[in-house]
DNA sequence: CCATGCTTTTGGAACGATCCAAATTTACCC
DNA sequence: GGGTAAATTTGGATCGTTCCAAAAGCATGG
């Protein structure tokens, strides 16, 4: 009954197309679910699919339409459970709109994000989501994705000469305002000395979350001491390394606005390590609220940046993107959220 | 100087060719440097393809040449930071050989897995690193990805009949002896009443761990009530919600192994509404050693399994399998290591 | 100048799908 | 039955690359 399938090969449209007496262009026409054929050459077709076992080449087919079916996804860094949850919301939507993802993790290098650009442009993706690492150049990003693929921004602005990329569309989150809103929140508290903690001063959302602060202090009538703004690598571990530094002489703060949570976590056991308990002699707040932030001694008063509906809504702009490319560029500003929990109690008497 | 670039349309080799007169051949040998042709000729060439700014159409090549640069990555839980520190593992030696990531996330649903695995194939991946979503089906899987395409099983053992898919390779933690080691470290600290809390019976690593409870109970010569086994879906909220029925008549246990570290997380939190104070009042360990079991009130005793190592590793059996397609099957058991914190401490006098 | 061997280049047919214009079949009406 | 319109099917070219066998170029030596 039937011819067998190919040996060594996977089974294509011709196959079929022999097998049930038919022409290829019928079979593909089946393959698109066209109105055109006949349903009972379609059935005979259906069945001979199912008989062979036929897998849809979709690269085949996008070539022929000049077409492409991937989104590529390029992150700074996927072990952050931020960037994780993030990715799943992008994934998401892409699965349920006939894409798929291809991704690309750069662990914060520039070197490796032109290599991860360059290798995912050879797979012709129809538009690419950046999460750019630290000090990503414009230029050079451009040169590596080109002018012609749509271009989602996220999370950070690249640095060097951006008006060659006015033409991405960008997602931000509202830094600035969040931490206005949590510096505002410790000094309704009562607090009158606060530093700002971690991150890198040259990167963009960290001179945002610095603005904020410095916004707020401002209108509050509250001085900055230089000493109060203390940089370090934005993980755990360099931020209990850097506590110290809040400490170096002038007047000692009584709070700190962290520029995240992971700051925020290791600046409660750098702390811990000086005698003083977060949360009681100590107020201070993060950034992101990761799952941890909840259950951290004591839970961290944060501001609620919800990735995972931004890796939705991140995808979505994409697809409008692809769908208007010629629509005007876009900028989306997230407002954020504050979650007050105990780790910004007021001062000590 | 030279022809201008095609405007609406990707660069092409064939207008490398008809910029710097050879053939598309002899461009096709440049692009994959081949010795053949000769150096003047090859500049030349090299020269028109940075003018022209052209990218390589991967697609089309593997194509004609019926191969493939892709590796479907479908994981259960990409927002679990467990997976998410496996895909950026995966995807670093992925990165570095070549090939690209096709990331698929199926958020525990047989369905969407079904449907993720169709969607992927048909972009043709060399390969496919799974971890199946709970239940998944043997035969279902088995249709939906062939017999032709290389699979390696990560974390979980598939339901149903499993001896049709006997050609896969397989990665998996040993659960079993970790949560040995946990349950005759927490009897080596004086507990005899100790109980299994959380995960899904039918899963298989819920099984193995329990069986390695088991196992170091009996071996200890005590006893296990029935009401210490408790269920519950492994996440930190449902794990709160099921804490009393550890309390609910017979004797209550002093300590519990719990089936990962967001049961265990959330077990903290129902101890602590049961006015119980965990490390002191009842002791337990988790599993996984995710960012949080370190900084956790107390800190968690848990199992590391280091899964971004997992993730290269994963990555590795996959090209090794490209390599010798016909090669036996292999399963990869890989050791977990006890971290002892302070979640664990004696029972209270 | 031709034969020989080496290096370098090249047309044209694939790969597996889609598009398109044209051919074929079917249905319907007078 | 013939004519017309609609429904259905179909070759053959095409997408951007690689493969292959064969051609062309170029020394060398007799």
């Amino acid at each position: 009954m039937g011819n067998t399938p190919p040996v060594g090969r996977k089974v294509t449209l011709s196959d079929i197309a022999a097998g049930c007496d038919v022409s290829r262009a019928t079979v593909s026409l089946v393959l698109r679910g066209s109105p055109l054929v006949n349903k009972h050459t379609r059935a005979r077709v259906e069945e001979e699919l199912r008989r062979q076992g036929y897998v849809y080449n979709r690269a085949a087919a996008n070539l022929r339409r000049r077409t492409s079916s991937s989104i590529a996804l390029v992150l700074n860094d996927l072990a952050n459970p931020f960037f994780a949850e993030f990715a799943a919301g992008v994934d998401e939507v892409l699965g349920s709109t006939g894409y798929v993802t291809l991704l690309g993790s750069t662990s914060e290098s520039t070197e490796r994000e032109l290599a991860v650009l360059g290798s995912l442009m050879e797979h012709g993706p129809a538009g690419i989501i950046l999460s750019p690492a630290e000090g990503s150049d414009a230029q050079q990003l451009l040169s590596a994705v080109g002018t012609t693929t749509p271009l989602l921004l996220f999370n950070r602005e690249v640095s060097g000469d951006i008006s060659a990329c006015d033409h991405w569309d960008r997602l931000f989150l509202d830094n600035q305002h969040g931490s206005r809103m949590a510096t505002e929140h410790l000094i309704a508290q009562g607090h009158k000395h606060i530093a700002f903690y971690g991150g890198h001063s040259n990167s963009s959302s960290c001179k945002q979350r610095r603005n904020g602060y410095a916004e707020a202090m401002k209108s509050a009538g509250l001085r900055v001491e230089p000493q109060w703004l203390v940089e370090c690598i934005p993980n755990r571990l360099d931020a209990v390394a850097q506590c110290e530094q809040l400490f170096n002489g002038g007047t000692a703060p009584t709070a700190a606005v962290c520029y995240n949570d992971a700051v925020a976590l290791g600046l409660m056991l750098g702390l811990h390590q000086r005698g003083l308990q977060p949360g009681r002699d100590f107020a201070l707040t993060g950034f992101d609220d990761i799952a941890e932030a909840a259950v951290s001694a004591p839970p961290l008063t944060t501001l609620a940046v919800t990735p995972r509906a931004r890796g939705r809504q991140a995808a979505e702009l994409i697809m409008q993107r692809l769908q208007e490319p010629a629509a005007a560029p876009r900028q989306t500003i997230v407002p954020v959220q504050l979650l007050i929990r105990d780790s910004s109690s007021p001062p000590h008497a």
